[in-house]
RNA sequence: UGGGGCGUCGCCAAGUGGUAAGGCACCGGAUUUUGAUUCCGGCAUUCGCAGGUUCGAUCCCUGCCGCCCCAGCCA
């Protein structure tokens, strides 16, 4: 793994630092604590990135810990993904795989434990009155008729919980703090709660499962965490963790919040994730528009770059929009790097060459220009070609360096050609260009020396194959559909647009595994789903930077 | 108008008493058989605002202002 990586520092790292050095921890040991009831997506990798990144650094090491407490919402299907989506990040949790359900026998002695300290009771009002007691933001609670019962009947009310002797919702057990705290968390949270589900490991064992704050901190405690890193939103529940791990007296992991990722042009929580998904707006979790580790895997993203964009963006405890450019900048990044260079051909437009010497003219093309080692391959040149219908223009702007009636551009690694003719059809649209070649210029700039600037991409009808390949654009027209009344209305109707593309011959066996780059347009990669052995289905990872569009765009 | 956080360049983000790192974006220019890449150069006399302490403050104090989170038997 590239620990090489520009690392800035940051708050925690800093924190960390600090624990060590003052002796009040002797090692590192972090988790990434997901509930299985989604995909990953890239705010995950963020924190996925930071406690493995951490763990790593400080010689530690990091958990994987599903927290799944909550059966209704909760499936294997997404334990797996989340295990392939971090395994494909590049990080290994080695033996250290947990659930929080491994300590449903643990928590309820604990709960037991509690009560015998008469720090826990049961409470059999509804949910109504529970929240009505729960007074509001600016005014105390109330304490519950059921709060001093005693310690026997708690036991005895409890056990019976356990037993399934009460439907769902007929009593709670909960902590014994302070109804006017002006902290909510703390107005004698909700420890149990009865659910006649089935859960997705421990099965009909349980019909009381513990809530996350009565699970979260003793999970770390149980595992030796030393520091428990979560998001901001959590912030008000650390005195609530602090107050469990005291009251049960054991290993005291540190709750320290950041602030979560939020990416422009894109929606983050998997309420809304889900909904997509559901709602058929995109075709499933993995599909390429997805803001989901899987998405972005399926879309040709390399795990380096994900791992890149999480450390750029650093660390802290602000509220943060991040623009999707600096995603795609990382992500372009590492694809110039690795990417072997071809040429498509997205818009044709028929190129006859009128006076090519032979048939057909061999050249050869590097597959990197600054890497050397990535070999070359051979291009073959014939009378009739396409090119990209953009790169021709009967009336072109000042500075405009392709080809253009009486002008001349290069066939990107072969030859000059100048267009002599524009054949157009009936209703005036350019259907087929006639040029006459310059033999002198196939590896060697003219002669004569006149400057042609422009060189556009080609390829051989003859040699050719033609694919499908599919244009993704951001999924959202709104930069923060998250803060739309209905982020569904924000939706791109041409977020995944497909065309029949042109593409060098041997591209007709590309497997998915491999991004190219097609000069001059972007990066692609066969889709993984929808290619078949002879037949790719392309998609596109990412356009170049175009300062070209850019100038004509303003 | 209870409590908890946050406010340094368009977007992120270091720095936390000694006179504002870096990245993305943006703007110039060089090289280029990808208008890509690469390379050079530019881009906050200023750190939400107002006072105060100090020889000196983004960093300390006071008071404002703005934004985010919390009233699930979700996590």
């Amino acid at each position: 793994m590239d620990t090489s990586a520009q690392s800035g520092t940051n708050f925690i790292r800093n924190q960390i630092e600090e624990d060590l050095r003052a002796g009040k921890r002797e090692e590192v040991i972090t988790r990434f604590p997901p509930e299985p009831n989604g995909y990953l997506h890239i705010g995950h990798a963020k924190s996925i990135c930071l406690n493995f990144g951490l763990a790593q650094e400080f010689n530690g090491r990091c958990h994987l810990r599903f927290d799944d407490t909550n059966p209704v919402k909760e499936e294997d299907e997404y334990v797996n993904a989340i295990r392939e989506d971090v395994g494909w990040l590049g990080f290994d949790w080695g033996e250290h795989q947990y659930f929080a359900s491994d300590y449903f026998e643990q928590l309820y002695a604990w709960a037991v434990e509690l009560i015998g300290k008469g720090l826990a009771y049961v409470d059999s009002q509804t949910p109504e009155q529970i929240r009505e007691g729960r007074g509001t933001l600016t005014t105390p609670g109330t304490e519950s008729p059921f709060r001093n019962r005693a310690v026997e009947e708690n036991l005895a009310l409890f056990t019976a919980m356990k037993n399934g002797e009460f439907p769902d919702g007929a009593h709670v057990l909960r902590a014994k703090i302070d109804m006017a705290a002006s902290n909510m968390n703390l107005r004698d949270p909700v420890m149990y709660r009865i659910l006649h589900a089935a859960h997705h490991r421990t099965g009909d064992s349980w019909c009381i499962y513990p809530m996350y704050d009565f699970a979260h901190g003793q999970s770390d405690s149980i595992e030796g965490v030393t520091h428990s890193i979560c998001t901001l939103e959590f912030e008000d529940h650390r005195p609530l963790y602090d107050w469990f791990i005291r009251s049960l007296e054991i290993h005291n992991p540190q709750q320290i919040e950041f602030a979560r990722l939020n990416l422009s042009y894109t929606v983050m929580s998997k309420r809304k994730l889900l909904q997509l998904v559901q709602e058929e707006h995109v075709r499933g979790w993995d599909d390429p528009r997805m803001p989901t580790i899987s998405g972005m895997r399926r879309r040709g993203y390399p795990p380096q770059a994900i791992r890149r964009f999480c450390e750029r963006i650093g660390v802290g405890k602000s509220d943060s929009w991040i623009d999707l450019s600096t995603l795609e900048d990382c992500v372009r990044e590492e694809l110039n790097e690795t990417a072997p260079r071809r040429l498509a051909v997205l818009d044709p437009l028929k190129v006859v060459i009128t006076n090519l010497p032979e048939q057909r003219i061999d050249t050869r093309a590097a597959n990197h220009p600054q890497r050397p080692e990535m070999g070359t391959r051979t291009m073959s040149l014939t009378p009739e070609i396409v090119i990209d219908r953009s790169d021709f223009l009967e009336d072109p702007p000042r500075k405009f360096f392709r080809l253009a009636p009486g002008k001349e551009v290069r066939l990107r690694h072969a030859c000059i050609i100048r267009c002599d003719e524009v054949i157009k059809d009936d209703s005036g649209e350019v259907v087929e260009l006639r040029c006459s070649c310059d033999p002198e210029t196939f590896g060697a700039n003219p002669a004569d020396g006149r400057k042609v600037k422009g060189t556009i991409q080609w390829v051989s009808t003859e040699f050719g194959q033609q694919v499908p390949v599919r244009l993704f654009d951001r999924l959202f027209v709104e930069p923060t559909p998250e803060r739309a009344e209905d982020f569904r209305q924000c939706l791109n109707p041409e977020s995944l647009q497909e065309v029949r593309a042109w593409v060098e011959p041997e591209l007709g066996q590309a497997r998915p595994g491999t991004v190219y780059q097609f000069e001059r347009i972007g990066y692609f990669t066969p889709d993984t789903k929808d290619s078949s052995l002879d037949a790719p289905v392309f998609q596109r990872t990412v356009t170049l930077r175009d300062t070209w569009a850019k100038q004509q765009g303003k």
